[in-house]
DNA sequence: ACTTTTGCCTAACACTGTTAAATGATTTAA
DNA sequence: TTAAATCATTTAACAGTGTTAGGCAAAAGT
């Protein structure tokens, strides 16, 4: 708040004539994010006309959104993961679990270490996504994410690393 | 921390005396969390044979871990996401692009509502998790988890909605 | 001209994490 | 046994958050 106010050259209190708290700013923040964003979205589905297609797109779009705005993204989506610079990446032993038994799984391919930690953040990615929305939103879709679609999804990325 | 202290009835500056600060805390925490959810995935891999079925189950244990030790896991992981209770869940307009268009792919499924809001909630957290590792471990795995990692996710998810 | 309103600031509060200094008890040294 | 040193703990304070109350001076209204 002091340097929002230090930055328009006012003192922090007449922030509060404007928005009645700091929250209520990251509100109109993220809603002017959430506008640009869906016009990204649209212009990307205009371009083809397959559903196919269209999705693809969006999903592009929705990508590179969140690197050109990332900032505003993470305000938009509160992206924060505490431990990721050390410990959920390579010192922790999860991960090692895990890239051995992809390894097993991609044995045949000869993979190199690099794309078996591809692999691996990419499930981590699913299910740690899946797990935060559920967390986070537990009321609301908490009983709609389920087993089924964690297991959809496991046994979708199994398949696509043989 | 000054909580902390009233519930080990102490002030808080004796804290100082065995954590450095505030973090180390959280880290040794963190520590203590990583070690448990190894054990249960080096147990739930015990349980199999295969490669496959061990992953799964890695996974799936991975996943009640999530939610039998959430607070566990949201210090390990950092869990949260600002808006979310409002914001991206239903009221913002990405969300309403989306369902529309995989409505359409969905369309001679005459799926439900819940089903369509469900395979959104997948999609978005596939592809939410591959940002928010992409925003957060820049350096470490910008490069390992690109565009091609991205399209197979999306692709694969469109093609299991079919 | 006098009152009201506006715009803005200073000062302060309650709350964070954190540090320095003081106190008092206990152990050690002479 | 008394003096010194060490230890455990506390109080007080600092700097940093977000936020509110009160005051003051310039502008506007009557």
């Amino acid at each position: 708040m002091r340097k929002i106010a230090d930055r328009i050259e006012y003192t922090a209190p007449i922030i509060y004539e404007y928005f009645s708290n700091k929250e209520s700013i990251l509100q109109e923040l993220t809603t002017k994010g959430f506008i640009k964003l869906s016009k990204k979205l649209e212009l990307a589905k205009a371009e083809h006309d397959s559903a196919d297609d269209q999705l693809e797109a969006m999903w592009m779009a929705y990508w590179n959104f969140a690197f050109t705005d990332t900032e505003m993204y993470q305000v938009m989506y509160g992206v924060q993961m505490n431990c990721c610079s050390q410990k959920c990446s390579v010192t922790d032993s999860p991960y090692h679990s895990f890239i051995a038994v992809i390894s097993e799984i991609m044995k045949d391919k000869n993979p190199t270490e690099e794309v078996i930690k591809q692999k691996y953040f990419t499930f981590f990615s699913v299910i740690h996504g899946l797990i935060a929305i559920n967390i986070i939103n537990r009321s609301d879709v908490s009983e709609s994410i389920n087993n089924q679609i964690l297991k959809d999804a496991i046994g979708g990325i199994i398949k696509s690393i043989k």
